[in-house]
DNA sequence: TGTACATCAGTGAACGCGCGTTCACTGATGTAC
DNA sequence: TGTACATCAGTGAACGCGCGTTCACTGATGTAC
């Protein structure tokens, strides 16, 4: 029998190293044999830990989440609504966070490779995002044509699709101005905090 | 002596198909064999027409634009800049918009595919959300805090990020959800019109 | 305590496939005389 | 007007490669006696 526990151990291995991969290059580039050649196996063994292909990025998505979503709010967990949103804006689009692909948020990376009819990939997806969402949505007030929930949706869909422009333009001036004008339009919304 | 003009048709015919089926598919799966097939041809007389897959890519992306661009204000090119910014942010976050790829804006389905390394396709990605920021700059005043064209990177930004989130969960009523939240978001931009 | 056995995580080679790219060729067309 | 020739867009087979997946195997380990 071979050592217990040794297989978990191995299993996390894994998904650390396909969540980097898949954060830093996509879902695509995170391929089955990289994947387990940078945890230092080679690819037959995938097999006795993952179904398929989408379970491991599947579950790479959800460790991407889960190592970034703490980040957002990290130490400032007893602040003011406002000084919390301040905080998640300007941490979610800076140059930091463009940057440091192995660590950051998973859904500016994998985007536009989410097939909508592979459901295990699309459900950690979807599940990562409404998390996201659920986390910012007490942040604001209900308001008269924007409920909090609304505005905890736009300012997700304004996060990715800044930070992937940002990343695709990575190298050039627009890449750090998309972010900034991002940042600056999410401190511009008419509305109230908790 | 091949007919004259014939050879700009053939490109049309091959730029065509690949802007389509990129913007349905990505770049990715907009492949050079599925490219020529779908116009009818076979894959040698590709490299007739291209110097490789990105310069496919990046006139796929061009042609993309162009098709896109026009219909977010046709028919208002003299309604004030309210009624214009309505117009665009209704047309392009719409479902009508997410379901009919092959017509839409070709950003959403390539943005986390691009890389910023491959010049080619980055300056073609570049210049037409450039282009995009720049019909959507003269609508907007500057404020103290977001001039106007930072409010259109703002915007672009939302656009993108709200419909690739849309795209990737088809089929769910996060989908519908996050469009019409982003909507709403961006009619509550503190700040005047020009 | 020592030995024979059972387990099973991980090995490594192989599979069929689609990718981007190359290239010798074909055959319809325009040109020269 | 008729024929021989030159052009070159498009054909179709091939290349090496990496993909996801399969599978017979190995060898380190825990268990039974």
């Amino acid at each position: 029998m071979p050592r217990p526990g040794q297989k978990e151990r191995t299993y996390e291995v894994i998904v650390e190293n396909a969540s980097n991969l898949l954060r830093r290059e996509g879902i695509a580039a995170a391929s089955v044999s990289r994947v387990m050649q940078s945890a230092g196996m080679t690819v037959g063994g995938f097999y006795a830990h993952f179904a398929s292909k989408s379970h491991l990025a599947a579950a790479a998505l959800r460790r991407g989440f889960e190592e970034n979503m703490g980040a957002l709010f990290e130490g400032l967990n007893d602040a003011p609504s406002t000084v919390r949103y301040d905080a998640a804006v300007r941490r979610y689009l800076s140059q930091q966070h463009r940057d440091h692909e192995a660590q950051s948020c998973p859904v500016p990376a994998c985007l536009s490779e989410v097939d909508p009819n592979d459901e295990v990939v699309r459900d950690a997806l979807l599940n990562g995002v409404e998390t996201l969402v659920t986390r910012l949505t007490p942040l604001f007030r209900d308001e008269p044509g924007l409920t909090a929930r609304q505005r905890a949706l736009g300012t997700v869909a304004t996060f990715v699709g800044a930070m992937a422009l940002a990343r695709a333009t990575k190298g050039t001036k627009w890449s750090d101005e998309v972010l900034l004008a991002s940042r600056k339009l999410l401190f511009r919304i008419e509305g109230d905090f908790k």
